[in-house]
DNA sequence: CGCCATGTTAGGTAATCGTTAACTACGAAA
DNA sequence: TTTCGTAGTTAACGATTACCTAACATGGCG
């Protein structure tokens, strides 16, 4: 998830989009809001939201239509849905939540309830998050999952090779430390490879042009080191 | 998940309990009740239910307290919580859900509400563990029903052999990571199944013809993988 | 300046991958 | 039964790429 949230919020009077979006910016979180079912399912494709507050009551194509066709995509799967409409009877209900809806709210709606009720969703469904498996330090994400290192404002994945990539994990696992080019042979490479020491400046070379220059320090005299996070 | 889902049941009154135990089971649920929350941590922590219905107020251990406490518990954090209560204010709701459970409804309740509101929480915890049966990803449909793969815009169905359909789907519903030709292996072919790895090199060959080029790409020196849709 | 450690570049080589073709196994059709 | 077609696997070989090395450049320091 991101470090903000994102919300979809469908519905098609205006005025409780605004009043959504208040509220819910206030308590933190990012959310984009789509008027009619069709322009919703697109959306929610396009930006693969956190949560999703549907309204049932919608022209083009109504809330339960654009619930299912959510419900079949396979990015929006786990997405929570809250529904959200004025009719209250028992039957409307049942209705929206065996197609798909994980929720559903009466309006009208009180504010603090759809709060704590999104956030309950949201807490829900990140049980569930198995942790990526990728190093973030100082502006890079290092994921090993998608062997690729993002620099962090332009968000860009950068491609290593195999051994750029996993001599840049083994630095940025410990960071300050320094270490002899034998020592990172030994411990990247293997203890049975026997290739030069300089092969590491090498690929030092290569890593410091594809990801950045300042990352890898060189130790004269004693070999190299990711940058101290601490100093 | 079991063949039957297990619900926990937890209420003092065994009105309540015996007419949610009739009409759960009549829909194919197993039920366990307990009439307090301290009864109800204990048998929960023992069986593991896959849902948890609570009511709020009982003797010994509140509703809240009981909720606090399986949510400490790391085999049933997953478990999404049902709270059941004939307080209808909003405060006491916002407190219910800010707890740990995952839905709130008052009572006097619906019973029809009540199974759907159950059935939507499992298929929302199932959601995570059950693969789709039909994936939507890029302009691709792969539909695991009829094992066929549909390109968007044409809408051509691609028939493709079991083995290419299987390897293109377990790549499609995890996109952007990579696996290594053992791991497919491993996870496609099954773990005692021994053939040597550049078969997967013929299958990916095979997939990229028949459904298109750029979808599997190449990490060289590591594997293959589902291209990323984020990036 | 001259020395030494590191930076940088380029090219050969070894590893990895793509691609085709052949072999086996199996089931369906003739 | 034979024959054919399809699926799955393996092997072989050419193409591509990553990796390693060596050679030269640079820069700090005595």
């Amino acid at each position: 998830m991101r470090e903000r949230p994102l919300i979809l919020l469908v519905d098609d009077e205006e005025d409780i989009i605004d009043l959504l979006q208040y509220n819910l910016q206030k308590e933190n979180f990012d959310t984009i809001a789509a008027k009619d079912g069709a322009e919703a399912v697109d959306l929610a494709v396009q930006e693969t939201p956190d949560i999703i507050v549907l309204d049932i009551m919608m022209p083009r194509m109504d809330g339960l239509e654009a619930c299912k066709r959510m419900r079949e995509h396979s990015t929006l799967r786990t997405v929570p849905i809250l529904m959200l409409t004025a009719r209250s009877e028992e039957a409307d209900q049942v209705v929206g939540l065996d197609t798909g809806a994980d929720i559903y709210l009466t309006k009208p709606i009180s504010l603090p309830v759809l709060i704590s009720q999104v956030k309950a969703l949201l807490r829900g469904s990140s049980r569930y998050d198995t942790p990526a498996d990728l190093i973030r330090i100082l502006d890079l994400e290092i994921d090993r999952d998608r062997y690729v290192v993002r620099r962090g404002n332009s968000g860009k994945a950068v491609r290593l090779a195999r051994k750029e990539f996993d001599l840049l994990y083994f630095f940025a696992s410990r960071p300050g430390k320094v270490f002899s080019r034998q020592d990172l042979l030994d411990r990247v490479w293997g203890r049975d490879v026997y290739v030069v020491d300089r092969t590491v400046d090498v690929h030092v070379r290569k890593i410091r042009e594809k990801v950045g220059e300042h990352y890898i320090e060189t130790i004269k005299g004693v070999g190299y080191r990711f940058i101290d996070t601490f100093q």
